[in-house]
DNA sequence: GAGTGGTCTAGACCACGCA
DNA sequence: GCGTGGTCTAGACCACTCT
């Protein structure tokens, strides 16, 4: 049984549970099923789509595989939800020297709204006339500075961001309870640099003093771009860690 | 049928196909089969083992999402060899700005024998009277120098690794054709700091000139740490990229 | 054509969470 | 006790590779 009809030869073949993997995500993406809600069972699934229980298990098990879902023995299968604990420690891998997880708390914020940079435009692929809103934050753990950032993100997507102050710690829960909008992955470039007036004064430290410059592109579920950040870290007592499988 | 008896109720259960994957997993790193070299066939392996092909299935599928094993359809399951181009941009992210990979290549290179810090001990599970390989060297792109790094190893796991000059660029393959031992995973620590007057000289920067610091422990297929890497980058023209999933 | 892994199915039974 | 996902099986057929 096929959902996309295909004559059983042709080279553009794709597997029946990529097909259901597919329409799974679209229906998520498009918010059929909220974060934190349970979609319906393999069982029911796979009778609505006419395909074999062991096929839409192999969909789903693709989709918890890539955080998209999450599947609880005995109680069901629910959209990804951005929490705390779940978010703050997958995308932000800071850690003391120490070897505890580090979450660095918000104590300044700024947001304003103007149009998009040239490299802005290109990176979130925004058209020329777009405008976006940059928040510059300061960020401190154990009450010493150890982060500036600055975050670029559609004015036009993300409508009247300016108007939630103080903005939260983490950005990603607030994104999806208030935009819908799931961060799933994100790519970065870092680089070490001296710290310029700007920075240098936020985090206490000489102008020229190394730091550590993160630099961001964060994704929603179809892989669009959503948000720019660009980091400073102080790395004295902290560091950034990095598993390469 | 299960391989170790169990009584089908007791919480410590391991699952069929997890017990297949780890005699499979023993087997590769004791060199059963060589890297390279085919595994048998999942009906082969399925009939050896009393299961089904489908439980033989899942545990190579597994050992394959962890790169340990390549599947080839219609040719066979090969154990992992290094490559070249496969390890390289697997556990060396660098990124030249333009957006091209690179690849430094090693142009001095010092190799010392010497009894193991305290640290080395502790990260490479070493006694106290143990003896390090310690290898230094610059790498270059462009003609320019880019990185230094120090790697160490125990001279006891790597014998007579000091009669092997040149040492190669990639030490991961010539670690896997030479002593067997496969790196499977790393874990790294990223700062930034100020170069002091050895990597300075190094990377013909001035003292104190900001340098991304890497500190790195690899690991084999058993996750035993086999190496650790102190390396310094100059990340004036390239980056560090990570992708968070 | 023979042999390999890849897909798909149907059904049994187990482990877990909850009412 | 029921419904959920997790494991395991047996077998059919497809896609790829090599001879």
């Amino acid at each position: 049984m096929t959902i996309t009809e295909q004559s059983p030869d042709r080279p553009g073949f794709t597997p029946l549970y990529q097909q259901v993997r597919d329409l799974l995500l679209s229906r998520i993406s498009t918010g059929a099923w909220r974060p934190a809600e349970a979609l319906p069972s393999e069982h029911a699934l796979a009778a609505a789509l006419g395909v074999s229980q062991g096929t839409v298990r192999k969909a789903l098990d693709s989709l918890a595989a890539e955080k998209l879902v999450e599947r609880r023995q005995g109680k069901g299968t629910f959209v990804t939800l951005h929490t705390q604990e779940s978010t703050q420690f997958r995308f932000f891998k800071l850690t003391f020297d120490s070897g505890e997880r580090a979450l660095p708390l918000c104590k300044e914020s700024t947001i304003t709204r103007r149009p998009a940079k040239d490299d802005e435009q290109k990176f979130l692929g925004l058209l020329s006339l777009a405008e976006v809103f940059a928040i510059t934050r300061n960020r401190f753990a154990e009450d010493r500075p150890v982060l500036r950032e600055t975050i670029i993100v559609s004015a036009e997507l993300l409508q009247k961001l300016d108007t939630h102050q103080p903005l939260p710690n983490t950005l990603y829960m607030f994104y999806q309870a208030e935009y819908g909008i799931s961060i799933a992955s994100a790519s970065e470039r870092i680089k070490a640099v001296g710290a310029d007036k700007d920075v240098a004064h936020a985090l206490s430290v000489e102008v020229g003093a190394p730091v550590l410059l993160v630099e961001r592109v964060a994704f929603d579920l179809t892989r669009r771009p959503i948000e720019l950040r660009k980091s400073f870290y102080l790395t004295d007592s902290l560091h950034y860690t990095v598993n390469l499988g």
